[in-house]
DNA sequence: GGCTTATAGCAACTCTCTTGGCTTTAGGAA
DNA sequence: TTCCTAAAGCCAAGAGAGTTGCTATAAGCC
């Protein structure tokens, strides 16, 4: 899936249709594209540009390198819209969440964007998508704690489920909707 | 630290001392210096061979590109001799072997190796340091069984210790002594 | 409607990575 | 010792990435 030109998660537009917006949406989606066809590790500043039908320069100007550009692109695809399940139950809730981010994470670009962030450490020493996980699970707990439930701590939750997920799909570890299952009741154990 | 000139983990030497184990040692080395100067992301593969005073032809031939050459040598640092804590219980164990990961792994230069690793999917599919990491908690548990302890599975140990912290490193997010341990305290609520 | 400024486009140029063909070296075997 | 072969060294060409100074354009504002 290329990355839609309508997400602009993260550049702050000022105006939304303006020049600027349109060679950005341009960019992103050209990097989609490339990289949805496998050409991430070929992947060029003039190439992208090429595709997006937008000079080189401007590219050059704006985000200095491929490297910088992808983990871009990747914080725009990683944190987009993901709505938190709402069984009526905790245990439900981390269930489906956590099978539905194995679903995400272990297809082949979700893989290479997720790489690209952590090739470059994160950005800026923390991590978009790792905060906006961590915002999910204190609300899952919350809602759970509500309800009279026992929840492990959010911390728990994202160190013990979303780690172990996103550092087998980093490393390409096998993983999948079984292996979440598995962490979701070791997670569950915590909390009794 | 430098990679030191005598580590081939991983390439299989035919004759320690022959020519090419000698090209092989000086470009490791040299790799290893040039991260610890903070140059990674400038290093290029005929930077890399005049340090090392070997043709650039040789280790374009060789390695083909200095990722593939970085991962190398990250895998040959990452591999390298630890050895297992032997303090008489399991829980002393664990909590040692955590906080030695810990205090290794987020050190700058590991974490480039590290972020070298995970930018290329680990290495064919797998990851050669988390099978280590694998081995050394069945080691442990084994010998805590032995006792007579009760110890979470060696999968739980990896999952829920070891994955956060490599997560963390990876991805440039906070991470020490104090936060190794409250991984460990939690594993250890899953073996009660 | 005209002005200001940020940003995109353009064109020419540099630079160095990368590759291919060939020669030379040195390990390992007979 | 002598030969065989895999791997390293050397050289030279080319290709494409990346830069820079300038101009043109169009948002945003008075």
């Amino acid at each position: 899936m290329a990355v839609s030109a309508s997400s602009h998660a993260t550049a702050q537009a000022r105006r939304p249709g303006g020049r600027s917006a349109r060679v950005r949406d341009a960019v992103y989606t050209a990097v989609g594209e490339l990289v949805g066809e496998g050409h991430r590790d070929t992947m060029t500043i003039p190439q992208v540009a090429e595709r997006a039908g937008v000079n080189p320069t401007s590219v050059y100007r704006r985000w200095g390198s491929v490297e910088a550009l992808l983990s871009e692109v990747a914080v725009a695809a990683l944190t987009g819209d993901d709505s938190l399940p709402d069984t009526g139950t905790f245990a439900g809730d981390l269930k489906a969440w956590a099978s539905a981010i194995a679903e995400d994470i272990f297809r082949p670009e979700r893989g290479i964007y997720l790489r690209a962030l952590a090739s470059r450490g994160g950005l800026d020493g923390s991590c978009p998508c790792w905060e906006h996980r961590l915002r999910q699970a204190e609300k899952m707990a919350e809602r759970g704690r509500e309800r009279g439930e026992r929840t492990p701590t959010p911390r728990q939750i994202v160190d013990h489920v979303v780690a172990p997920l996103y550092h087998h799909a980093v490393f390409g570890l096998p993983g999948g909707a079984a292996y979440a299952e598995a962490l979701v009741a070791d997670v569950f154990a915590l909390a009794q």
